[in-house]
DNA sequence: AGTAATCCCGACGAAATCACTCGGGATTAG
DNA sequence: CTAATCCCGAGTGATTTCGTCGGGATTACT
């Protein structure tokens, strides 16, 4: 969590502190805590006044480790999985021309996924953005004139 | 669908046929093929010999329309739609870094999908895979770690 | 004209997934 | 000893995905 990432080097963070900052329900938050706990991200002390805390800097964590620790192997279609054994292997298989889409797609979010850690998401708020903006210089690919229909989602956001 | 790639140039194909090569129920295909039809990737004859077939080349097809046709718009998450429209702001919209994070995952996503046309998926079987590898270099987009782990998914497979 | 092949289309249902809850136990600071 | 906190497995409800059903409209063939 990001919220971690911010409190990083302050002590551990309880979730009571965390579920009441970023608004979520507290023992949904232990589940998350618990697979990132498992995934060597977040160490946790327990006891009163426990709470959990970042194993490493931020800079040190690759979204991409977050994400599989998160919600599983990255994978856009089960036959195209990060890693072999969770990978289903549809019986057309063989003659299956299309996965090879999937782990194009994939690999590109893999990319983008260990192309940032942490620390690029732990707020920005006042840093400028544009390492960011030099870095995404990207995507207008050749083969098709891309829709580039990137209106500004609601140039008045209307938030509910 | 590939089949239809195949099949281009030869006339529409049935649904009962495409249901017989691909495996999977008519009644279903129907529904795919509807989309497909109202993002005018396919055109569709009716009555007696009638059928499906392509509304172009294989090669002019993208594949990231056609993903767009099915799936709907492409969005990792639904605050980083691809489409104004059916993008939903959570609340947290102004304080949430993440998107930025599902924004570029989206960008990377996108990019591989439009580097892709129909024509790279129908059958290579025989054809040398080197007229993709010599493609794929206009995906390596800067922020992306160049693909090119091509493992073989399953170097000893076990289908089910 | 009549019949069979085909597309057209809306509504329904079952299964998987997601986001979240519940309840109670184990550990530790004060 | 007690209160704060983590630990953890099981359960629930909504949404999405995949697939079914039934019948109508259009056309080719004889």
């Amino acid at each position: 969590m990001v919220q971690l990432g911010r409190h990083y080097g302050k002590g551990p963070a309880s979730l009571a502190e965390i579920a009441a900052e970023e608004d979520l329900p507290r023992a949904y938050l232990e589940q998350l805590v618990m697979s990132l706990r498992d995934a060597d991200l977040v160490v946790s002390t327990r006891g009163a006044h426990g709470g959990y805390e970042l194993a490493r800097p931020p800079s040190e964590i690759p979204m991409s480790t977050v994400l599989r620790a998160l919600e599983g192997p990255i994978a856009p279609m089960i036959c195209a999985s990060d890693d072999a054994e969770h990978a289903i292997l549809c019986d057309r298989t063989t003659s299956c021309t299309v996965n090879l889409l999937w782990v194009r797609v994939r690999n590109a979010i893999t990319g983008a996924l260990d192309s940032m850690t942490l620390a690029d998401l732990v707020p920005p708020r006042l840093l400028a953005v544009k390492s960011l903006a030099a870095a995404s210089g990207k995507t207008g690919t050749a083969t098709v004139t891309p829709t580039a229909e990137q209106k500004p989602i609601h140039g008045a956001l209307t938030p509910s």
